[in-house]
DNA sequence: CACCCACATTGGCACGCGTCAATAGTTGTA
DNA sequence: TACAACTATTGACGCGTGCCAATGTGGGTG
């Protein structure tokens, strides 16, 4: 592998030379020379070890950004991709790693001594805690963020299904256990909502994700209109294929709607309702408190601001 | 951020000690030794640093996963959570990395002289060529294998149309450039299958994942029973929605197969065919070529074995 | 008692890098 | 000529670690 002595000795200058024109330090060497290091790094596609750069610096320049057991779906996509890009900007690594419920996991990534990590799901406060403590820079969505968010998404699916003129109502969540983070809250949005605005909300259903699941869920219904208020759109699309086969008849007898605003949304017939959010928002407020090394604890009486960018997208399976 | 020197102040040994009794060399010191640094250690929360151990080994424990600008979805979800299961089994640990199409990006992940690279896409062969000149070891789907793969599963997506005697058929393919990778290579498949076996292939349909086009598509159709392979079980998905609502018969005048074997194909009403991929086989063969640093060049002639674990998943929008 | 050997532990080196003090070379000033 | 003031470049150190050679420490054997 090359290191800096290499492209020092074939440009014919100190490693020390080399090590400075490409830190930023050019200017104090003749055109000459820079010219010639740059020029003889490119062609040896020099790479400067991050290792020995990490140990001389005591950080290195990687983000991890921690996946959890959820589904990694478009939209968390396009979140990862737009972050990615904004760190590589300031010179930061993004690395993603899809951390299981394992928590030794999480500990393999410590060893990199990373600039700071990025957790897409709520970490315990012990676990903060404890990577703070050596050091780490943890940023991520706290439990109480994460937790406001999710009410709000149950919230506006219920304000969504009751502007529709759905006045019963229920909650579907899936019964996999990589949905467990959220959709006890979300049910909680729902609830509250629903007993605030006199609403009759029904026993949640609990489904696997199969079509079976689905007709068993739709056939214990009770007759009536009613609006389903379903964890995500992989949910909803169930219950909306189950629906059509038992003749139910969508929008006017169920109103249906998700969370994701996913090409499943998108792409089944009748389009599904659903909830989008507005990512490059967040993204942006996010790099800038990494760069700048700032907290980013959200004050509980502050998380209706960042619970913002919440769209309810209209699609054929809600309609008065 | 604790060291092993610290660790070995704590102990009341020297930090040699603790080095080895921490790399299995613990069978040299005495169980009281052992003990006392293990306990240390954990208290303390020591992790190695990951720079100082690269510096002396030359290479990291770490493998990079290059996950290409396509959907992630279940499959692969699945894919990589057992590939960094099986790694860190071996001492490695996977970091991802979303390679959109941006060169450099790839180039800021070999800094940390990863173990090796798998690539879920195929690289380019130059860009593979480049990266083991720098002694990285690159693993992963050749495009010849990936191509072969692709044709593969196209081939048994018509093989099944025809099995359950749809005579008449077409590709369907999402026109999103993330898809661009395999649909081609899925299509070739379908008709090389098709003018074998002396069926019907009409010219392909290419949607967007809406639900208008998907029943701009189905609408163009002649009439007459007919089976459509589609890319996913999106597209899939989208092309059966649409031929609900246009009152058209499944399976009996439309069959629709899918890809992925995902939630979408099992949880939608009617379940949609689908192929499905042994990972955990393809997983195992993997990790233990990383750990062993043979090569994985999977030789022309040898592609059919290699093409194996792809099962056709019977659904309820095919039928004979 | 002298010797050797197994056992338990430590000292010291090298890995590749960034940084800063130190050095050589050149020009300007008194 | 002597000396300062600059410019261009290099030397040397230390970051944290793994590992090998070296050291100490007993206990057993002759």
């Amino acid at each position: 592998m090359t290191g800096s002595a290499d492209v020092a000795l074939r440009a014919g200058v100190s490693r020390s030379t080399v090590s400075q024109i490409l830190n930023g330090r050019a200017h104090l060497f003749s055109e000459e020379t820079v010219a010639k290091v740059r020029e003889t790094a490119a062609v040896m596609g020099y790479r400067p070890s991050l290792a020995g750069r990490t140990l001389v610096r005591g950080k290195s320049d990687i983000v991890i950004t921690l996946i959890p057991d959820i589904t990694f779906g478009p939209t968390v996509r396009e979140f990862v991709d737009l972050l990615t890009e904004g760190l590589a900007k300031e010179g930061l690594t993004n690395l993603l790693r899809l951390s299981s419920s394992d928590d030794t996991l999480q500990d393999a990534v410590l060893g990199l001594r990373p600039h700071s990590i990025v957790t897409m799901a709520p970490l315990r406060p012990e676990d903060i805690e404890r990577l703070e403590k050596q050091g780490i820079y943890v940023i991520g969505q706290s439990q109480a963020f994460q937790a406001a968010a999710d009410v709000t998404i149950g919230r506006l699916q219920a304000e969504h299904l009751l502007g529709q003129d759905y006045k019963r109502i229920a909650v579907v969540r899936p019964r996999s256990i990589r949905e467990q983070y959220s959709a006890p809250e979300r049910e909680k949005g729902v609830l509250e909502y629903g007993s605030l605005h006199a609403m009759e909300v029904l026993p949640t259903l609990e489904i696997g994700l199969t079509s079976d699941e689905a007709l068993k869920a739709v056939g214990s219904l009770p007759a009536g209109r009613i609006g389903l208020a379903c964890y995500n759109d992989e949910v909803a699309l169930a219950i909306l294929g189950a629906a059509l086969r038992e003749g139910v008849s969508i929008p006017a007898e169920m109103g249906i709607i998700g969370v994701d605003n996913s090409v499943i949304a998108r792409a089944s017939t009748p389009t599904i309702t659903s909830i989008s959010m507005d990512l490059e928002l967040n993204v942006r407020e996010l790099v800038g408190h990494i760069v700048s090394g700032r907290e980013l604890r959200i004050p509980p009486e502050a998380t209706d601001e960042y619970t913002r960018g919440f769209t309810v997208i209209q699609g054929d399976t809600t309609r008065r």
